[in-house]
DNA sequence: GTCAACACTATTGTCGAATATCTTACGATC
DNA sequence: GATCGTAAGATATTCGACAATAGTGTTGAC
């Protein structure tokens, strides 16, 4: 896959900001990061201007880089753009989508319900949120439209960081169970073709997320401001 | 503005493929970059790492990094996305923007104007395109919304790369006239704060530079071919 | 006791050399 | 004559050392 010690780099440094491996607002010290990836200065620095570029990390110019601080106001930005962009997307899939795509929807929440039942531990939620990406993109996989994917799939990694965010004293389990039924749901609404219900669902699937966020976000302020 | 040098060739390397100083397709050499921006080799990579980013440039692994080519199909994808999230954005800077913004788009279309009337030679256009760039920029600058305004940014990029390509036997000039009394329109109907008109304004507006790229675009069709 | 200048340390950013990969040209074989 | 393999050259990538900048703590003057 990665086809130089950059990419490498890259894939290893972005799944580790997915989840969460730094603290937001995080120094990264050059002198860390080559420890924990094995490599020299220049593939990193690579790296973590193409992860600059996306916004999952921040450089200052002679200070380095830094995991991005979290605000409230941001996720609630990120997630109005994401549901005009996810609705559009979606709209054009089931407008444009055939039977093939109606296949690779089904078979990722397949997929997805799985992860979710036999999720423990740690490397178990990796695996899931690798499917509930996939379930994701297959949703608006048939949009025909490059872009709007690339856009999504900028959009997504953000919203991704911030749910991931190590909140203390949540019930993972129920909350994974929950979300499983409201895909099935939208799920149901795309077979069915009702571009209507399917995207108004999906909307209100992004809400309930956002809403989960900012109600333990008070948690992590006070990480982030511990941070070095 | 630049902090590092790698940030200074980030910022010449991109206003050079805005102004199509490399053709669509070109391979671009190391060797090249390195005796064009006076630079050592990393510093130049870190820039196109984060120009490969914003799909400014293209990068394959071991084999260097070469400027997109360009298809009409793109640019209509990349318009079509573009207008969804300018009238989104110019509808919510009309609902928030107060005088202040007003101002500032006046201002910024009447720096516009005097460099549509003074416009002589190619150091006139690229004055000419950043001050373009300044009053679309100001239209939607009320949105009060960074994340917005940065995949405006980001598509804004890649539809004046389309734009400047160096076509034979078109008159800018008049080119240049005709879009001044759209600007002109568009302006009048954001200070009448009548959105629907100024949104629908805005929207042919990117419709008419996409018509104008796909009439041409036969004939750089040649030019991408020859690219080495 | 406070503040500012200075020196020192830590860290980032850059350069040139070495390594790995790709491309091309050439020749052998079918 | 075409195709495959091979070797030489060109190019991209990475490494380690150097230079430049920011951060920090100390000293001294007021």
């Amino acid at each position: 896959m990665a086809e130089t010690g950059a990419d490498r780099i890259y894939e290893l440094l972005h799944a580790d900001l997915m989840r969460g491996r730094f603290e937001p607002g995080q120094h990264l010290r050059s002198s860390l990061l080559r420890e924990v990836y094995e490599c020299g200065i220049s593939p990193l620095r690579e790296a973590l201007h193409r992860l600059a570029s996306e916004k999952l990390v921040i450089g200052h110019g002679h200070r380095g880089f830094r995991v991005p601080p979290i605000s409230g106001e941001e996720i609630r930005d990120i997630t109005s753009l994401r549901q005009m962009l996810d609705i559009e997307a979606l709209r054009r899939s089931i407008e444009y989508g055939d039977d093939e795509w109606e296949a690779t929807v089904v078979a990722a929440l397949h997929r997805l319900n799985k992860a979710t039942i036999s999720m423990t531990g740690d490397g178990g939620a990796d695996e899931w949120e690798a499917r509930h990406r996939a379930f994701h993109r297959a949703l608006i996989g048939a949009c025909e439209s490059p872009w709007l994917i690339h856009m999504y799939d900028l959009l997504y990694d953000q919203t991704e960081r911030y749910r991931r965010l190590r909140f203390s004293g949540t019930d993972r389990g129920k909350l994974v169970r929950d979300v499983a039924r409201e895909h099935k749901k939208i799920m149901d609404a795309v077979l069915e073709r009702r571009a209507d219900k399917a995207t108004s669902l999906l909307s209100a699937h992004l809400e309930d997320t956002v809403r989960y966020v900012l109600a333990n976000i008070g948690n992590v302020a006070l990480v982030t401001d511990a941070a070095e």
